[in-house]
DNA sequence: CGCTTGGTTGACTAATCTCAATATGGGTGG
DNA sequence: CCACCCATATTGAGATTAGTCAACCAAGCG
C-alpha cells in the first residue's frame, strides 16, 4: 500500500533525541549543530493518561506535538453535538497542525490509552525554519501532507460503501503498525466501533456488522478489539478500485 | 455564517499589485519594500479557457496559483475512475498547496470557466518567506486553513443529509460570492449538478431533487445554474444543528 | 459479583442510488 | 439566423444500502 493511503496521518520526520525518534532526523539531513538547536526548541515530554485531553478546539494554539508514545483521536462537534472523528493518530505522527491558521486548536485531540508527547512551540519552531531551510520545508511538507490525507478521507467518505470504507481503514491501520516494526496482520484496535464509524461516516452497528461479515468470508478474525488480517489480499481487492490513482512520490 | 465555513477555501490575503489585488496585501503589513521583493518573485498571470486543466494530479510541483478571475474545481480520481471534487476555488483563493508535500500535485485543477491566474512559485516564496517572517508565517496559515477546510468538509460527509448538504453549499457560495463584493443571494453556479453531487458526496439526481424541493418550499428560485436564496434563514436553519460548534477567530 | 459500558444481531424503516424516460438549452454548422 | 444535436437537467419508480430501534450478550471494573 502506497505511503500517503487515504487514512495515513502526516508522518513526523523531524524528531530528534528529545523524543528518542533520533533517527528520524536523518532524512531531512540536519547536522550535528542543527540538531542540537533543535533540541533546544523542543520541551520535555508531557504525559497523557487514557481519556485525557491534549488540547481542546478553541484553546490558544501555541504548539504542535509530535506523538512519543500513544494512540490518538481528533475530532470536531458540531452544535448539536454530532462529533466526527477527523483522524487517528499514533507514534510518530504530529498533531496540531490545524491551529495554525486561527491561533486556536480547531479540534480536539484525546488520549485513547496512556500517552506521551513532545510539544513543539509553533513560534520557535518556524523561527528556528528560517534559520534552516531544510527544516522550513519539511514544516511545509507535513501540513501539506495532511492535506493530501484530508482528501483522500474525503474521497472515502464521498465515494466509498460501508465495506469498502472498512477495507481501507483497516488496510491503512495495518500499514502504518507495519511501518512501525509491529506486526501487519494481527494489532489491537485502540478505538471504539463507535469512533471508527465516526470517523468512517457510518454508524456503530454498520461497522459492527461489516466487521462480522469479513469475518464470515474468512477475510479477518475479529476478537472484540484484537483483529487478525487472515487474508488482506482480498481486503485490497475490495479497495483497490476506489483508491486514488495519483503517481504517489514516496519520499 | 462564519468565515471559516465548512466549505470556503483558502482566503489569498498575500496577493500584490501584479495581479490586482494590492488591497488584500495590507492585512499581513508589508511594507513597500517587501512588497516589491514579493512582485518580483510572483509570475506574470496565465489565462485559461473553460475546461483548461491548469494543473494535473501528478505532475510536477513547482508554483502554486492565485486566482485573479475565474472559478476552478479540483479533483482527485480513483484508479476505477470514480471522481471526486474536493473544492470549488474562486478569484482571490489559492490552488496547489497540496503539491508541497510529494513536490507533485495531488489533484487536477480546472477551469469552469476562462480565468487568470498569478503563478507563486513556490521555492521563491519560501526563501522570500525566510526573509519576511510575516510571510512566512502567512503561508503556513494558509495552509493550515485549507486543513481546517478540509476538516469542515468531512464534517459535512460524515454526518449531514442530503438536504443539509445542500443547504450548507448553497450558503458557502453565497457568503463568498458576498465577500466579493457579489449579490449574496443571486448567482450562477459555475458547476454542473454532477460535480456539486460529486463534491458532496450525492449523486446528480439526489441535488436536482433537493433544488427542486427547496424550490418548492418557496426557500429558492432555481432556472438552471441561476440561483436566487429567497429565504436563506431557513436554509441556516437547517444546517444551524451540524455547523462546527469551534469558536471562531474571522482573523 | 452485579453493574455499566461496549458490542452483536435482528427486524424494520428511511434515505439515497439506480435505471429510465423525458425535457430543455446552448452551441454549432449549414 | 435557424434548426438540429448533444450535453445537462428533471422527474418517476423501484432497488439497495445503511440507519434506527430494540433485545441480548460479554467484558471489565469497582
Amino acid at each position: 500500500m502506497a505511503e500517503h493511503n487515504p487514512l495515513t496521518a502526516h508522518t513526523l520526520k523531524i524528531s530528534c533525541s528529545n523524543c528518542s525518534l533520533r533517527e528520524l532526523c536523518l532524512p531531512i539531513g540536519l547536522n550535528r549543530e542543527e540538531m542540537s538547536q533543535l533540541d533546544a526548541v523542543i520541551r520535555q515530554s508531557r504525559r497523557l493518561k487514557r481519556g485525557e485531553y491534549l488540547f481542546r478546539a478553541g484553546e490558544a494554539f501555541k504548539s504542535m506535538f509530535a506523538i512519543r508514545t500513544g494512540f490518538f483521536k481528533t475530532c470536531i462537534s458540531s452544535h448539536d453535538g454530532r462529533e466526527q472523528v477527523t483522524g487517528f493518530q499514533m507514534s510518530g505522527e504530529l498533531l496540531g497542525l490545524d491551529g495554525v491558521s486561527s491561533s486556536l486548536h480547531g479540534c480536539d485531540a484525546i488520549a485513547l490509552e496512556d500517552a506521551e508527547v513532545c510539544e513543539l512551540p509553533f513560534s520557535r519552531m518556524t523561527s528556528l525554519g528560517r534559520d534552516i531551510p531544510t527544516l522550513q520545508h519539511h514544516f511545509f511538507r507535513l501540513m501539506s501532507r495532511e492535506i493530501v490525507r484530508d482528501q483522500s478521507v474525503m474521497l472515502l467518505l464521498g465515494n466509498m460503501k460501508a465495506e469498502e470504507r472498512l477495507a481501507a481503514f483497516l488496510l491503512n491501520l495495518s500499514q502504518r503498525f507495519s511501518a512501525r516494526g509491529f506486526a501487519a496482520n494481527d494489532f489491537i484496535l485502540r478505538m471504539s466501533r463507535e469512533e471508527i464509524g465516526s470517523f468512517l461516516g457510518l454508524k456503530l452497528e454498520t461497522v459492527s456488522r461489516t466487521l462480522s461479515k469479513f469475518q464470515a468470508q474468512g477475510w479477518i478474525i475479529v476478537e472484540h478489539k484484537h483483529i487478525q488480517l487472515i487474508q488482506p489480499e482480498n481486503l485490497k481487492t475490495l479497495v483497490g478500485g476506489c483508491q486514488q490513482s495519483m503517481p504517489i512520490a514516496t519520499t
